[in-house]
DNA sequence: GTTTGAAGTGTTATATCATAACAATTCAAA
DNA sequence: TTTGAATTGTTATGATATAACACTTCAAAC
């Protein structure tokens, strides 16, 4: 069983900043080496989605953009956000809509993800067990799976620390 | 390690209606029992659901309701799914905004899904083995588990040979 | 350095999914 | 039968996402 990789940084005492310049130089190095093209708006839009705690709706994303000087229609920012995906930069919640900077861009992984119903904090965590299992499973069935989509809400121990103070 | 009960009954040379109205007497037991009123329309609603062999849109819906003489505003539809979600007759697929039957709903389960991107069908799946595994996973972070979305795609069996049948 | 073609972007319009707010109705318990 | 909570009707709007076509950019081939 691996650690899980804290998504949200609020709270742990280091600089967020850090992982932002990191996630980006990775982006840089990746699409180089793909031959894709990292381009202003491209590039600006996962900064957005990095300097966001929580997951990003498209719509939070083009505001953010139109306010930059981007052009700001849809096609813009979901143009921005399939080349993100596509390269493996972002992940999107499916159950909330939104999209989600990967910290491990570089390596092959799966998003699983744990959310909280509280403070909408969002957890990638990794977790080859769960799927070497779910991929025997899949098999076991003749079905051969392309793409997993994981995602667990709750309360995070933050936030169930907080209720309970404030019922003791 | 539990077997997938198929959700999806094409081609299994079974009747589809027993499973229908195997779900709707359960549905009618379970919201006697939880004092809840299966109306007209949310009773036509489960059943127009189970008759789709596939995840069904709210707008796919409520164009069949609207068919009926049911009044077809947007608001209808989604209360009736509302209804049927609370009470566990059915699932939402999040990575799809559909909405499929569910044929354990006296059970307390969670909605684990195969869908194949081919054919689009769906089945669903119990895995008590990874369920256990998640939420011991999210225990560790302090974390309370309250709802798995757990949406796998590939290619089913079918789609498989069919694609391999094409190939040769 | 010009051509050229593919990739990217701008722009308008529209499709698709979902909810807010308030009025009218139903239905069972008091 | 009243009465109040649950349900449904109705209008409007919010939220998410894509289609289609014009225009621009940019790097490779010439």
């Amino acid at each position: 069983m691996k650690h899980i990789e804290p998504q949200d940084h609020q709270g742990s005492g280091h600089n967020h900043n850090d992982c932002i310049d990191s996630a980006l130089a990775t982006a840089e190095i990746l699409c180089v080496q793909q031959g894709q093209r990292l381009t202003k708006v491209r590039r600006r839009a996962l900064e957005l989605i990095w300097e966001s705690h929580r997951p990003l709706g498209a719509y939070q994303l083009l505001a953010k953009l139109a306010e930059e000087g981007f052009n700001s229609a849809p096609p813009t920012v979901y143009r921005a956000l399939d080349f993100l995906l596509a390269a493996g930069l972002i992940h999107k919640v499916e159950s909330m809509n939104a999209y989600l900077g990967c910290a491990h861009a570089d390596k092959a992984h799966k998003g699983y993800f744990l959310i909280c119903d509280d403070c909408h904090n969002v957890m990638e965590f990794d977790y080859q067990d769960i799927h070497a299992a779910l991929i025997a499973k899949a098999a076991q069935q003749g079905f051969e799976l392309r793409a997993e989509t994981i995602e667990l809400t709750g309360l995070c121990a933050k936030c169930r620390s907080k209720v309970a103070g404030a019922n003791a």
